[in-house]
DNA sequence: TACCTTTCATAGTAATCACTACGAAACGAC
DNA sequence: GTCGTTTCGTAGTGATTACTATGAAAGGTA
């Protein structure tokens, strides 16, 4: 996937380029984008300022490869909602995960591509419009999903699916604000719970009633 | 309320300070606490550094008065939760008011302070914590309103009310993040009718019986 | 008028910002 | 070994940060 270009001589690199931009992608979760100076970075990637440009560019492209090692692959969230049995369940899992995900201790709390980039300078515009363009993607993706189930009969015909997928995307942002103002994993999970009561009653079909009728 | 030290002589002050102040709310609702310099504050203001200090202290306590304009008098959100002739329907309302308030053309689009101190050095920690106190306190009067329809029979006994409250204060710092992507005032609505899809169903008595019966 | 008080604009302060010039150091190739 | 290449640490660049020292200007009061 992401080939260097072939480096056959020279002094070797003296730092675990991956490990660095682990500690960058930790630092900007914490701190923000515009909010974390590069001394600040030097300082938790344990890099000089030269050797972080020389590895990363600038401070914006190492923002956004962070952005990316944040995120993760592209498609695996894909799969995921391709996976899942329902669209409720995927949203669910979502929610879960970004739940469990804003308060983990090893890790700042909230969401990175909710609180990095939520303000800053004009000059951080085109870095905004990329945070914004990853949870475009997520919307669209969870959309799509829904969409399916749609399709599928299992969800009302009428089912707004943009404001249902607008919801569970904006929903975990706002988690990020809270977790990021110390509300525990616990309550958190249990907003998750509440929100999911406003998920459309899915349609049911014979097998699905023999199926509930053994449950 | 805010009473002014007497002050008897001496040059008069040249600048409207309230306009001033509504300015620098502006600028901090757009570019945020610490992505607002103090250059940018006296040129949305009109004021020259030295004045700014001299009537506003410092850019800290600045921001924190305008933190103060933003969200209003206290009393005027915990007058409107009594008046609400329900818990649901005063929840439905702070979540309209926000879609609208938060992609209004006259203002920065979002919220400020879902934004303004999303991120931010370790410096800005006080900071940060002063806007948390405010959501706080905003959530904490959502559930004494919810708690009260509980005790009055009009929500189930069972009723998560932290988690209710929770749900549409986070609900509404993520619609800030929508907002700020772009999402226009009616998609921002849609997902509030959405969401309210998750409040309780209502406990009926007598009373209500015949009230749905006449609609 | 002269005096007192407060605010004004000018022009700075030291510190930090993102970023880099430079020469020595550390490798493979020969 | 010597050369070529790349990264290293040191030490800096000019610009911007939040903030302020200073003296003139603008009022009321006498």
């Amino acid at each position: 996937m992401k080939q260097d270009p072939p480096r056959k001589t020279g002094r070797p690199l003296s730092f675990d380029r991956d490990a660095a931009l682990k500690q960058a992608m930790l630092a900007f979760w914490r701190h923000g984008y515009e909010t974390t100076s590069v001394s600040d970075l030097t300082a938790a990637m344990g890099v000089s300022a030269p050797s972080l440009y020389a590895a990363f560019g600038d401070k914006r492209r190492l923002f956004l490869e962070a952005v990316q090692l944040y995120a993760g692959p592209p498609d695996v969230l894909a799969r995921q909602l391709d996976a899942a049995v329902t669209a409720r369940q995927a949203a669910s899992e979502m929610l879960t995960a970004a739940a469990v995900a804003f308060t983990g201790d090893q890790t700042p709390p909230g969401c990175l591509l909710a609180s990095a980039t939520a303000s800053g300078s004009a000059d951080a515009a085109p870095v905004q419009a990329a945070v914004t363009a990853v949870r475009d993607d997520i919307r669209d993706l969870l959309q799509a999903r829904i969409n399916r189930d749609v399709a599928a009969g299992l969800l009302p015909q009428n089912t707004d699916t943009a404001a249902l997928a607008a919801l569970v995307v904006g929903l975990i942002q706002g988690l990020s604000v809270l977790a990021r103002d110390g509300v525990t994993r616990a309550a958190l999970l249990q907003i998750c719970v509440t929100a999911m009561q406003a998920w459309p009653d899915q349609v049911l079909n014979r097998t699905e009633l023999v199926g509930s009728a053994m449950a």
